[in-house]
DNA sequence: CAGTGGTCTAGACCACCGA
DNA sequence: CGGTGGTCTAGACCACTGC
């Protein structure tokens, strides 16, 4: 295999752009289960440090794009077998990765006491003011997702946010992003009025998503609640071993 | 923060008995919030170079137990915030962590020729003989969930596995591990048959996961359809933002 | 501006695989 | 046995934080 010489000078970090690169070769002209160049090839053509070599490939098998074996070399993977790892990503983009359109339409957008369990994930005092924002979630114009999401107020400024926009964007413009969530989900049948909202027979089967975001220094700003369209939705995610 | 200076000799790595060490002073002497001692700090207490303290340290942020802050250090994280990423484990163990212990009842274990979906995932030919194992997985005496299972056949040598135990426990034992897996969770809606065994009600909303288990070498080994209860399971996972 | 974590290098030795 | 990936070191500079 040929590799090309050059890297493309980015903002990213070195390891990152190389990433970047082998990946593009693999895509391009490496087949499942052949050989990546060795280490000590990949560093004497691209002119950088083993080590940075292998920080290049392991974020490459972190993506699930190729695996290492010891004594014997690295190998491109099935990219079928391969799941993502979960991933937090908005309603938009999943939508948009599983090649539907996402719309939406706000039920409600306000300030409302909290809850006491979403009080306690949130670490404020239950009734204390939280802004609520109720959405159902469409793809390709069909009911798929009934959505709310408790913030902590503030968070926008003196304002509510717009409930058309993607949530994530209005956050990150507000210098606060979400970086890590914890989420459980479990199955649940439909009461008559979620029934009606997702355009489903009452009892039908959802996928209920209770997820908390927190940001990179670990404050949780974020509850949401999702109820999934069971006949419509799967939740993909590949899992490892520990190491043990 | 005081920090001991010596390793543990064992067969682990440097950095895994410093990642371990470094654990147990997070557990006895830290509070959530504490900073760590600096990464410098840490090389010349442990006598280690700088970067197998980055690298333990890493393994401990990809554990969840701290977290990075760039130009001002490394923090202890909040275990109740912070659930681990979703991991691959068996049924026993997954019961054990959430306090229940866990029991079968074998229903099926036989040759079947293979359905064709489970072909596809196996890579194997449609119809071609595979091993069947049909389980309720019981929780406290009570149904928990029902797990079908589908393994490449000869995985055992000749005979068939003792569907009383740990099926990976004896996957181990004949050479074969599960190292990744990738699964699909869905909402479903019960069967008269399968909500008899789950004792539920006809309709009740179960969580279904399918799982495709791999080796290190990236070959699917072993198809798992799982049923849970909605009312008594939850799949509880954290999930990261992309770097981006 | 001093100190932190983040990146990168050059070189060494080890554990493991396969011819 | 040579070659592979896995671990470890010492040292350097950069980007960022917070005083």
């Amino acid at each position: 295999m040929e590799i090309s010489r050059e890297l493309v000078r980015t903002g990213s970090p070195k390891y990152v752009a190389l990433a970047n690169a082998l990946a593009e070769q693999i895509r391009t002209t490496l087949a499942i289960g052949d050989p990546l160049p060795t280490e000590r090839e990949l560093q004497a053509g691209f002119g950088v440090s083993r080590d940075t070599v292998r920080r290049a490939i392991a974020r490459l098998a972190a993506a699930g794009l190729v695996f290492n074996v010891q004594g014997s070399g690295t190998y491109v993977a099935d990219p079928a077998q391969i799941r993502k790892g979960p991933r937090l990503t908005g309603f938009s983009q999943d939508m948009a990765e599983r090649g539907l359109r996402a719309s939406s339409r706000t039920l409600d957008c306000r300030i409302e006491p909290c809850p006491a369990d979403t009080a306690r994930a949130l670490g404020v005092a239950e009734g204390s003011g939280v802004l609520l924002l109720r959405r159902l979630r469409l793809a390709d114009q069909a009911p798929m997702a009934l959505e709310t999401a408790r913030l902590l107020p503030g968070l926008f400024g003196d304002g509510l946010p717009d409930p058309e926009g993607s949530l994530d964007t209005q956050l990150a413009e507000h210098g606060q992003r979400i970086m890590r969530a914890s989420q459980t989900i479990t199955a649940t049948n439909l009461t008559a009025t979620e029934a009606h909202l997702l355009d489903q027979p009452v009892g039908a089967a959802a996928l209920r998503v209770d997820r908390v975001g927190f940001t990179d220094r670990g404050r949780a700003i974020e509850a949401t609640e999702t109820l999934y369209r069971g006949d419509r939705y799967g939740y993909e995610t590949a899992v490892e071993r520990d190491p043990s």
